[in-house]
DNA sequence: CTATGTGTATTATTGTATTAATACACTATA
DNA sequence: TATAGTGTATTAATACAATAATACACATAG
């Protein structure tokens, strides 16, 4: 469900953050959805059951998820799902810059980067 | 000369170190090309000597940079430098992977995703 | 020689990230 | 009621990241 690289120097429980928060505001993750246990995500991608629940946590605080003691972690019904793509691309945006930032120190040119993009996102549609 | 965001998550030394191998890889700098000093980087972007220290030491360890006591740090002039194009594609690699997972979850169309780049990348040049 | 500019080493401190093992409180279901 | 499944709390340990202050070794220009 989730795509976790430890090596990235990113915090694991920063991006599995990041990612819950893009998927809720796409709608992917609606609200009243069921998050996967901790223990569940933790062993399919072999990291501590703590590190998810602070994921989790955070995410409570922020209000985007809900805890119910012995339930599953769901998405907040206050939440407002399926953003309008003003802002999902906002929320992309520090993805865009940092990709045009290392285009830029690469002097890749633009229809270079396109077509790399292209490349990989079709494949997935 | 470098962009330096603390709130990124990923570690200051990791993000020096991405920028200047991927400046060397193009050639923006050159074998033989001075760095700026650990004082004056840790200055501006007013981060501590050392990290910038260990930067340029991992650096040199890769063989990249080369260290003269008393001197600045110059790029190693074993460097190939202006790597061609398909290197330095592979190098961006990770970058468009990144942005094309967040696209997807945000569900944003490639076209879309492409319009907010070329906005980005046309802006500077 | 001196002053200034390089990078480095050392030691200490602080905060964060992650793992580990265990126990607890609660829910749902057989 | 018993069992398995939720998330959480606690404590401990380890590793990493960054800061701070100081001192050292060397190069170069005056």
């Amino acid at each position: 469900m989730f795509t976790i690289n430890p090596q990235s120097g990113l915090p694991i429980y920063r991006q599995l953050m990041d990612q819950i928060r893009r998927m809720i505001s796409s709608g992917q993750l609606q609200p009243g959805d069921s998050l996967p246990s901790v223990r569940e995500l933790a062993l399919t991608h072999t990291v501590n059951t703590m590190t998810i629940s602070k994921a989790y946590s955070m995410l409570e605080a922020e209000g985007l998820l809900v805890r119910q003691r012995g339930k599953a972690m769901t998405v907040s019904t206050q939440t407002k799902f399926s953003e309008p793509k003003q802002e999902r691309l906002k929320r992309l945006e520090p993805n865009i810059k940092q990709l045009a930032m290392a285009a830029d120190q690469l002097e890749i040119e633009l229809e270079d980067v396109i077509a790399a993009l292209r490349k990989r996102m079709e494949k997935k549609s």
